[in-house]
DNA sequence: GTCTATAAGCTGATAGAC
DNA sequence: GTCTATCAGCTTATAGAC
């Protein structure tokens, strides 16, 4: 019901825009401070620099992108379904926020950008079971004997890059951007078939 | 055996691993300089502007990373056996240059980075002949029926993703970047059995 | 909290000496 | 061709008035 977002959020919210669309590299404080509406004295006042600023977002876009991912991995369910949803999952959330994963990369390659940290990644995917569901299930035969590093690469890959490579191939393939995401709705149920196809092979002899 | 580079030469390979490192807006046209062991004015001398120094570098860049492409569809092969080696070939060559993907799809996701005009990539594709060396396969029901956009784009992410995505898998799997790399070398036999197998079913009922 | 004014430094680009 | 010196304009960040 409060429509007067605070000065600090409403900053925070420009910041966010601008950061994930120009890197930190590509704009400025003031750029920051415009979208918002503010001067640049405001920006530093709440949030003391331009890197401390940047890192609250970043950090705030790794944990939504990290959570995203997360949420589906402790779900009790088979682990067939749980990767098919995992997918989709991942194909709902980028419709929705298509430049995170280039703005994720794009700055965790950039160097000064301090990331080692807290996170603990693996640990967080581990607590989820879904590493033991994975060897159960390669134990038993079901999934492809495949180390989950690779796993995790080919559903990354096939998840984030239609989503980061607009740019590129709408410059092949010369698509308007709106005929290019529903081209990615369809690449979706092709990625889930594949994948599940591979990972999980039927012997269809009946 | 001519062992000095020319001025001209020495800025350009300068700024191409200055600007495929940290992009247009993450550097200066100083920094450029440095790494070429010259100062400003010369940069410009020749160059005229950093703008310009870097129109010439991303084009480049985007000819060599189409040449490594197109080079494989021209050949006189089976299609599968060319996709095969267009696969493998996109490794190796990635393997080589692992920041080309990103500093493509970075710059041209930048706004003010010019690049509609020639390069005209769908027609040098459809020159090559593999279009319809593709829908002859369709045809035949050797190769699954689906859009060049699609298959394009499953290659594309499995392909160029594993190299964009090191810093992010790192962050996750916590490996060395050797080991990575090592690891994309089993990566790429498994996408090509992946990928293969479902481009091209086999009903194995003997 | 919010503003203007200002600090000190970096930026792209050029003029002019050699 | 190569250099130093310099330009106007922008950058991050802060000091001080209100």
């Amino acid at each position: 019901m409060c429509k007067n977002k605070s000065t600090e959020d409403t900053i925070r919210d420009a910041a966010r825009r601008v950061f994930i669309a120009k890197g930190f590299a590509g704009c400025s404080s003031r750029e920051i401070a415009k979208e918002a509406g503010m001067n640049v004295a405001l920006v530093n006042y709440y949030f003391r620099s331009k890197n401390q600023l940047f890192q609250l977002i970043f950090h705030a876009a790794m944990e939504d992108f990290f959570v995203a991912m997360l949420a589906v991995f402790s779900a009790p369910i088979e682990l067939e379904e749980k990767l098919k949803i995992f997918i989709a999952n991942e194909y709902d959330f980028f419709s929705k926020h298509p430049e995170i994963p280039r703005f994720i990369i794009s700055e965790l390659t950039r160097e000064g950008c301090e990331f080692d940290e807290k996170a603990a990644i693996k640990e967080r995917i581990e607590q989820t079971g879904v590493f033991q569901q994975a060897l159960a299930a390669q134990e038993a035969g079901i999934m492809r004997k495949i180390d989950f590093f690779h796993i995790m690469l080919l559903i990354m890959s096939n998840c984030q890059y239609p989503f980061m490579a607009r740019p590129l191939i709408q410059q092949i393939h010369e698509v308007e951007t709106e005929t290019y995401q529903s081209n990615l709705m369809q690449h979706k149920e092709l990625v889930i078939e594949m994948v599940m196809g591979y990972l999980f092979p039927k012997n269809t002899n009946k």
